[in-house]
DNA sequence: CCGGAATCGGACCAGCGACTCCGGTTACCA
DNA sequence: TGGTAACCGGAGTCGCTGGTCCGATTCCGG
């Protein structure tokens, strides 16, 4: 591993790759992955050459995006989960997750298709968020609050359907919580 | 609406297009919708002429495979629901749904990605479809089985969403019993 | 203020996948 | 059994998208 980048990058380089960030996670997230790259360029205000130099590739730049969302929930997640007792970070985390989490099954699929090893590109962010989850569900477990016999797989299983069937009611807030209480009421021990 | 077909289509036109709607169910469900079209009339044995004449466009494939998949899943709902109490015949065709759904999204966002209106090309089988399972809520409801206050569009996303969450524990069946537990202890009422 | 190196940007290239076309073949009907 | 209309098949067309290249431009140290 070296280090740092050798080289600071220069001050337009450096606003083009954050701003080309930005703007490929709010284009892919709300479109999806397949529009094309030229268009993420353009709504960047720079060109293909740009963007290819940055990200040599497509998929780089979906990792980039990806890598970055998931570092940000991570972090938030840490936040959250500090100062409240087990039982409620639990449910607020889970919330988090789902909200977050929004469109970006998407994500690791394109990456997994277009042949990138996503245990080795994301692993390190990836392994992080599923420790912090291991973590939480294991307090809530100790604190009584979720079925014993609950695994990580299937916490993040459920997180992953939750998010998806909370896509579907994403104009009726109110079906959305009662979702949320379907879930939480089963994680109950009996 | 003009009826049946004017005419009873050839022999082994007739072959020809079922086992290409076999093969596409086949090969769509298990390699994903991105497959090129060459490839099912390979498999199909049929050259890609042949495969055009039957389905115009590779979303008219789709939705023909779709549309077959939901009227099978809607006979079997029907006939697994019948002779059952509410309660069991609820949880039987749940489980049934989300075995059968395994992919189905993909198809459906492809669909709706090309511009398709599902609601128009699919709203009879769908419709049909909704229904039985709007009896099937509404009696185990009536029978004390499930919450009253849940509503048919909770109902269809829980079924996307434990389907997609199953799909990730593909491999670990206990999981996945674990995953139809909480829901289903979730789904009584309190 | 200037030189030079790094960056920008868009015209260009290549591969792929959906769809068409037409000569050869095959199934139905009298 | 023969005629004909429908069907088969795959080589070719067209548009699109990921990715490259190099002249023009811009930033930074002295």
């Amino acid at each position: 591993m070296s280090g740092a980048t050798p080289r600071p990058l220069r001050a337009d380089a450096a606003r083009n790759r954050a701003r080309l960030l930005d703007v490929a996670t709010e284009v892919f997230t709300t479109r999806g992955v397949t529009v094309p790259t030229e268009e993420i360029a353009r709504a960047a205000g720079v060109g293909v050459g740009t963007l290819f130099r940055h990200f040599p590739t497509k998929e780089a730049l979906l990792e980039a995006v990806v890598v970055r969302r998931l570092e940000t929930l991570t972090a938030d997640t840490a936040r959250l989960a500090a100062g409240h007792p087990p039982a409620e970070a639990f449910r607020a985390c889970f919330r988090l997750v789902v909200e977050r989490s929004a469109g970006k099954q998407e994500f690791t699929r394109a990456l997994a298709d277009a042949g990138v090893d996503v245990h080795a590109s994301l692993r390190e962010s990836s392994d992080l968020m599923r420790a912090r989850l291991a973590g939480l569900l294991a307090a809530a477990q100790r604190a009584g609050a979720v079925r014993p016999d609950l695994g990580l797989p299937e916490l993040v299983a459920l997180l992953v359907g939750v998010g998806t069937a909370v896509e579907h009611l994403a104009d009726d807030p109110a079906a959305r919580e009662r979702i949320f209480e379907v879930v939480f009421a089963g994680l109950r021990p009996r």
